[in-house]
DNA sequence: AGAGCGTAGTACTGTATAATACCACTATGT
DNA sequence: ACATAGTGGTATTATACAGTACTACGCTCT
């Protein structure tokens, strides 16, 4: 894996672009005076000074102690478990101070792109508290595999109607013949996602629209008592 | 709790100002027109147009359809679920790509300013494995409460060192005669986090060096001793 | 003279925000 | 029929700020 992936993921993390660079150069080697910090990675003495008490001050470096500054890198392990902290605090803030929420909508909404399509898959897994109903291809299910395992390992009931012989444990799977269809995703009998996904696009709707829900939910039982008649046949 | 603490919270959650503000009417109105947002928010329509194709394109907002292009805020829990799955993404990339650390050393480091000195309490209770000794006062070790029960929680043995008697299931509390003295937190017998902390400042100093570890093992110890040692004398 | 240590300052770029202008359509009042 | 207000939406410019690039200066030590 290359160096640039590092530096993108720790900017995700919160670091600019030289405060990476230079959390890198400590990591590499143990130790390092600015001066020294600032010819490893090629920056200005004068911005890696800055960078770095910038570092020190997010938390994720520290002065060692002694006669010239030296700095050090908090592990990244560390990294994690602070960044981790910080975000839960955020999220529990938002949670205490979010304003009255306005209920009762159940409006039509548009997910386009694989990606957020596969992002809302998820958000259903993670919040799913009873049953998670799918109509999915197999190669699109790994892509969500570690979220259903999270699910099943959570006491979800995850049933699942594929296009081949896909396996999770505790998850039940029906393998249906039509090499593909429509995506069908049901969380709790409650909220529904349909449409179409492929590897290079996804046009999707998301709703909690109980006419929605219900013609989805008839939709795939319908499809999943097709295929266990079938295999009824052949036994 | 006002407002600003919640747009706070959210642009540390990765919105930027404006996209939290209209975050914030969406979850107040249910739903919204761009038109309706920008009057809602007193953001202008150009900017409030930006924003809110922002706020899909990062998954915190969904287009409604139907005939006018209409907005709905993702739920604030789904919010949370999302943001800590990218974090945990990058997290994953940060460890995969980390480069080769240099290891070995075990040089002091500054921890200055209360909440550093905090924060590095925490890193040590997520971090450890086996045993933390800490001596603190009460005051501090309140502030690390839910910190220490996660900690115990994981099955990690707590002993504590305080002025007065705290409590918290799991952990085993000593109470000392001496009002306040030097910060000494030791995890695993080999991290220590040794200085002064009080409510406005901290100025400590973080190590694996085995001879501090053990300096302050041995005084731990000792101070232990002689409060166990004065309990049976009054039993 | 060169290396190491450190700070101050300027300039450029990109982003967020503030603001204005323009265009089109619909509804309403006169 | 016309003017006005409201709604929907985009384009553009300007400003402030942070990140980055860069130069200059001063000091100490070898």
């Amino acid at each position: 894996m290359s160096s640039p992936d590092f530096i993108d993921a720790l900017q995700a993390l919160g670091f600019t672009g030289q405060e990476a660079a230079l959390y890198r150069a400590l990591l590499e080697h143990g130790e390092l005076s600015g001066y020294e910090a600032a010819k490893e990675t090629g920056i200005s003495r004068s911005n890696a000074y800055h960078a770095l008490a910038s570092l020190v001050e997010k938390g994720f470096a520290s002065r060692v102690e002694g006669e010239a500054t030296r700095y050090a890198a908090l592990s990244l392990e560390d990294v994690g478990r602070l960044v981790r902290s910080r975000q839960e605090m955020s999220i529990k803030n938002a949670l205490a101070a979010a304003p009255q929420v306005k209920q009762g909508g159940t409006p039509f909404l548009s997910v386009s792109g694989r990606a957020a399509v596969l992002e809302r898959m998820r958000l259903l897994c993670q919040g799913a508290e009873d049953r998670l109903y799918l109509a999915l291809d197999a190669t699109d299910l790994e892509d969500i595999r570690d979220d259903l395992a999270e699910a099943t390992a959570r006491g979800i009931r995850v049933t699942v109607l594929c296009n081949r012989a896909w396996e999770l444990d505790g998850a039940l799977v029906h393998v249906r013949r039509k090499a593909r269809g429509p995506v069908r995703v049901i969380a709790d009998g409650r909220k529904v996602l349909t449409g179409e996904l492929d590897q290079a696009r996804g046009e999707c709707v998301f709703s909690e629209n109980p006419h929605l829900v219900n013609l989805i939910k008839d939709s795939l039982t319908h499809e999943i008592q097709i295929v266990q008649a079938r295999a009824t046949e052949r036994n």
